[in-house]
This record gives structure tokens, C-alpha cells and sequence, in this order.
RNA sequence: GGCGCCGUAGCUCAGCUGGUCAGAGCGCUGCACUCAUAAUGCAGAGGUCGGUGGUUCGAGCCCACCCGGCGCUACCA
């Protein structure tokens, strides 16, 4: 089995915002939990450089393209150690490796008969990138955005010809129906293939940075004929020496905003199909998170940084709450003091007292020593762990970790019932009071074990804390796996009490 | 305009192919318990499942229309 996972490259010139941290996590749960079950996995993200403001802010700045493309791009290369996101490769557009296989897939595109020349021509806007349709324009003929006048380009381009691939497209749409995801998206992604398909073009011209084409140095490739093909050329070098692509693809499964779409799931097969590639195994495209009701995101002018989160949460907590707080895939609405109460409620009252109270009863009742007794375990940890997987393989990693909720929240019902304090007063129920306890061990352990790939931190710290081993291998999600073990001691709290829960916004 | 989605308890949302589907979590109120990070457990809270009219023995779940909100309708990360 193998299991390729990417995000989007980001957009450098910006900020990391919330919402690619979102993406980054959430990708990186996917991934991680597909590595405890013993799949060969691939967890790529980066960013996208050879943009025309990328350009223009470095010029105005004195510095060379590069020079500040290399200084901008330390945030994004920090966003995924700081929500404990574990990637294979971090991929830079700018890279040699990309250049060089982005020029030879273009070539093989050109090769095909799919590439031809012709005259693009419009408004366009500098500050935006992008050019404009007078209808999107204010009654004097300005950019709403930057009130400023558009520029009228006309230039000979290069156009990538995806309308001859509308039938081959259908027809993988059809033969895959779970291509693109959810059902929603694909529907959308299909019928916009149905409507009809332009051709795109592929190229600019007299623009010094970027990737130029093979057949003609004059023009560098377009933003989307760069930018998509990263998720082959990164495997092309990122392992020095190695091949990945025979092993990773078309194993792929892209992770994407609903606003890019139409580039990975119409765009990107057609390019693929053109270059003699196969299309990826799957698309998911996810909603928004929503703050405050208004999209996250710089232009809406309430970017939160996540890092000032992480600072205060931490990043588990803030994984926690983006993978709970609205269902995957769906836009959701989400606040701030939404993620104070989750980390009081469901992970410090919830998970992190479970384990200080088990911790606690096994120390004072048995002197930190776990003993196998006599009792039902009161939950199918095993037909838990298959649902959790169940869900996760279909990427719905909100309604994963509520399943895995409910088992916590099953043990917190198993003590009142059980009563261990009651038990412990008369020697007569010895055998019940072990096994009671040993169940909760138990239990803890293969819900850490569950829940390790969206709390990479915190899962570690509660096998530890049971004496249990750090294997996380998700065969060890069943009952019975806790070891008879001694020197278990009250747990520190897993998720402490936060003084200041007001710096987050 | 066309295609599609949504509107379910104060809040955020589950409800697959129609018949325990009127639910969960949070918030709120009361009770229980003491192992625990003043944590946990239990119970309750009486929501015309946006509106109207249909189909059906029976409809949040099917159809029509209406009201309200939204997405896509092409070259923007």
C-alpha cells in the first residue's frame, strides 16, 4: 500500500494564515494515521514562487527574485513543524529539481500536439495578478480592490489545449466516481467539464522570473503549468539519487481549498493525461474555517496568525480544534473562544482527566502496579479503532475523532459506574478492582494510540504515563494490549489549566 | 439567467436508500459521587425539523411553489 498526500503549494508572497494551517494538519492526520497502519506514505507541501508580484516586490526592495523568494519563504517552511505537521519534502517552485522537470513536462505536453500559440489579451491588474473582465470592474473602470486603473495587455502566448480533453476527462469522471471528493465537489467538477472546456494558456511573456519554456526562453510557464506539476517534480528529486515517482505514483491524493478546483481536478488531470501520466487516485477538497463567520483569509482582513494559537494552546490543541470544530470538507463556523472551550472541556476535562484520575487510583489503589483482574472491558476497542480507520480512509477525519470521543467519554461513564473507591474499601473485590483499572489502562492505550495522529504530542505523554509502550502501530487499537506493568504514577495534567485565554485573537 | 447546496432545540451541527427520526455536543437547571486538572456521571430543558400545498397507510427525509442564505458559471495562491 502507498499513500502519496500533498497541500497546495502556498502562495508565498502572503503570510500563513489559519487556513493554511488547516489544510497542513488536517493533511498531516491523514498521513500520519495511514503510517500506523503500516502504509508507505509520501507527505508533500511547499510553495509557489514564480509569481509576478514575487517579482515586483523584490525589484522595488533592491533584491534579486531569488534572494527575497529565499527570505519570504522561512515562514512557510516553519507553519508545518509548528502545528506538529510531519512532512517528507518541502517543495520551493524555485528549486532545480522543479525547473528541470517542470520544463520537460511541458515538453512532452508540447510533444503531444496540446500546446499551440495565440494572442491573450485583457485587463489586468498588477495588484491583483490577475486580469479582469470589465464587468468585475468599478462604473469608472478601476479595480475594486486596489481602485487603481488596469493595465491592457496583449501578448502572444502559449495555450495548453484542455478542450480537446472534455471527453477523456468524462470518461474518468465516470469510470472513478470517487475521484474527486466529497460528492458535492465532484458533481461540480463534473459538470463544469460537461459545459464545455477552454483552453488555457500556459505561458507570459517578458517576465524574467520564472520557468522558461523549452521551446521558446522568451516566456516562462504560467502560473498553473508550474504550480500543479509540483506534485510530480517533487518526487523526481526529493529523495537525492531516487526516483519516488514509481513508487508514489499515481498513488496520489491531493488535499485542496474549494477555491482552487477547478485547476486540480479539471486543469491538472487533462495536463497529466497530455504529458503520458496517470491522473491522481483522488481529490479532496475541503471547505472553509470559518472565524467569526467571515473566511479566514489576508483579504479579508482578519487573518489570524496561528502561531500566536499555537502559543498559547499549543499546537495539539489547535489541531484538536480545527479537525472538531466544523465537519471536514464542509465550510463551518468556528470562534476563538470555540477553541477555549474545547481544550477546557473535551481535552483537559474530558481526555487529560481520564487519565489523571485512572493514573491516580492505580497509584493509591495498587501502588502504581497494573494488574490483568477480573472484568469486562467496556468498550470493543478493536471495532473502534476499524471505525475510526473506516472514516479516516474516507477522509472524514471530524467524524474519526468523534469516535474516538465517544470512547473517552465511555471510559469517564465506566469509572462512576464501576466506582474503583468503592471497590478498593473491601479485599473481597480485589480481582474486580484490578481488572476495572486494567480496563481503563487498557482502554487509554489504544485510544492514545487512536488518537496519535491528530495529537502527535500528546499521545506519546499518555502511553508514558500508563508505562506503556510508544508503539503506535494502530494494530494495537483492541482490547488487551496494556502490558501488566508497575511505577504508574499520578500523571501531571495532560492539558493545564491556561491563565490568559484572551491573547488568542 | 443556468446548475447545485443549505435553512432541524439558545448556540454549532448529526440525521444513508421515507415508518423508535425528533437527536449529539456546548450553554442552562437540578441531583449523585469523590478517583481526578472545582474534574466526572445522571436527569431535565417541551424545537410546528424555513413557509405553503401535494404524493403516500405513513415525510426533516419524495414532488411543486414561495421566503431567506450560499456555491459554481473559466485562466486568482
Amino acid at each position: 500500500m502507498r499513500f502519496y498526500l500533498t497541500t497546495p503549494i502556498y502562495y508565498v508572497n502572503a503570510t500563513p494564515t489559519l487556513g493554511n494551517a488547516y489544510t497542513t494538519a488536517i493533511a498531516d492526520m491523514l498521513v500520519r494515521h495511514q503510517r500506523q497502519r503500516g502504509v508507505d506514505t509520501f507527505f508533500l507541501t511547499g510553495v509557489d514562487e514564480h509569481a509576478t508580484k514575487v517579482w515586483r516586490v523584490a525589484e522595488e526592495q533592491g533584491l534579486e527574485a531569488q534572494e527575497y523568494a529565499d527570505r519570504i519563504a522561512v515562514p512557510w517552511r516553519e507553519l508545518a513543524p509548528r502545528i506538529n505537521a510531519e512532512v517528507d519534502f518541502f517543495i520551493r517552485t524555485s528549486d532545480d529539481g522543479h525547473k528541470r522537470f517542470v520544463r520537460e513536462f511541458l515538453q512532452r505536453i508540447y510533444d503531444n500536439g496540446d500546446v499551440y500559440q495565440d494572442v491573450y489579451a485583457g485587463l489586468y491588474c498588477v495588484g491583483c495578478e490577475a486580469f479582469k473582465t470589465e464587468d468585475e470592474l468599478t462604473p469608472d473602470g478601476l479595480c475594486p480592490d486596489h481602485l487603481v486603473p488596469p493595465e491592457w495587455i496583449e501578448e502572444t502566448n502559449y495555450f495548453f489545449r484542455l478542450s480537446a480533453y472534455q471527453d477523456r476527462l468524462l470518461a474518468l469522471y465516470d469510470e472513478r466516481p470517487d475521484l474527486v471528493r466529497p460528492d458535492f465537489r465532484y458533481n461540480e467538477a463534473r459538470s463544469f467539464i460537461a459545459g464545455g472546456l477552454r483552453d488555457f494558456s500556459i505561458s507570459r511573456a517578458g517576465q524574467p522570473w520564472g520557468i522558461p519554456l523549452p521551446w521558446d526562453e522568451s516566456q516562462v510557464a504560467y502560473v498553473w503549468a508550474d504550480a500543479l506539476v509540483n506534485y510530480v517534480s517533487a518526487l523526481t528529486y526529493a529523495r537525492p539519487g531516487e526516483d519516488l515517482r514509481d513508487r508514489y505514483w499515481p498513488a496520489a491524493h491531493h488535499v485542496l481549498g474549494k477555491d482552487i478546483l477547478r485547476f486540480h481536478c479539471v486543469y491538472w488531470p487533462a495536463m497529466l493525461l497530455s504529458a503520458g501520466y496517470e491522473p491522481p487516485q483522488q481529490l479532496f477538497v475541503h471547505g472553509y474555517l470559518l472565524l467569526d463567520d467571515r473566511k479566514i483569509s489576508k483579504s479579508a482582513g482578519n487573518a489570524v496568525d496561528p502561531l500566536d494559537l499555537i502559543d498559547v494552546y499549543g499546537a495539539d490543541a489547535l489541531r484538536y480544534w480545527m479537525a472538531r470544530a466544523i465537519s471536514f470538507g464542509h465550510d463551518g463556523n468556528a470562534s476563538v473562544e470555540g477553541i477555549r472551550e474545547r481544550y477546557e472541556n473535551e481535552l483537559a476535562n474530558d481526555l487529560g482527566n481520564l487519565l489523571s484520575r485512572t493514573t491516580a487510583m492505580v497509584a493509591q489503589y495498587r501502588e502504581g502496579s497494573l494488574r490483568r483482574g477480573d472484568a469486562e472491558p467496556p468498550l470493543d476497542l478493536g471495532a473502534l479503532g476499524a471505525d475510526v480507520a473506516a472514516r479516516l480512509d474516507r477522509f472524514d477525519v471530524t467524524g474519526a475523532l468523534d469516535a474516538v470521543w465517544e470512547g473517552v467519554r465511555a471510559l469517564n461513564q465506566y469509572v462512576t459506574a464501576e466506582a474503583p473507591w468503592q471497590l478498593a474499601k473491601d479485599p473481597a473485590n480485589d480481582a474486580r478492582l484490578d481488572g476495572v483499572l486494567y480496563n481503563l489502562v487498557d482502554g487509554l492505550t489504544a485510544l492514545a494510540v487512536a488518537l496519535a495522529a491528530f495529537l502527535p504530542e500528546t499521545a506519546p505523554r499518555i502511553l508514558e504515563a500508563l508505562q506503556q509502550s510508544d508503539d503506535l502501530s494502530w494494530g494495537r487499537v483492541r482490547n488487551g494490549v496494556a502490558e501488566e506493568v508497575g511505577g504508574i504514577e499520578a500523571a501531571r495534567p495532560l492539558f493545564p489549566r491556561i491563565e490568559l485565554p484572551q491573547a488568542a485573537a
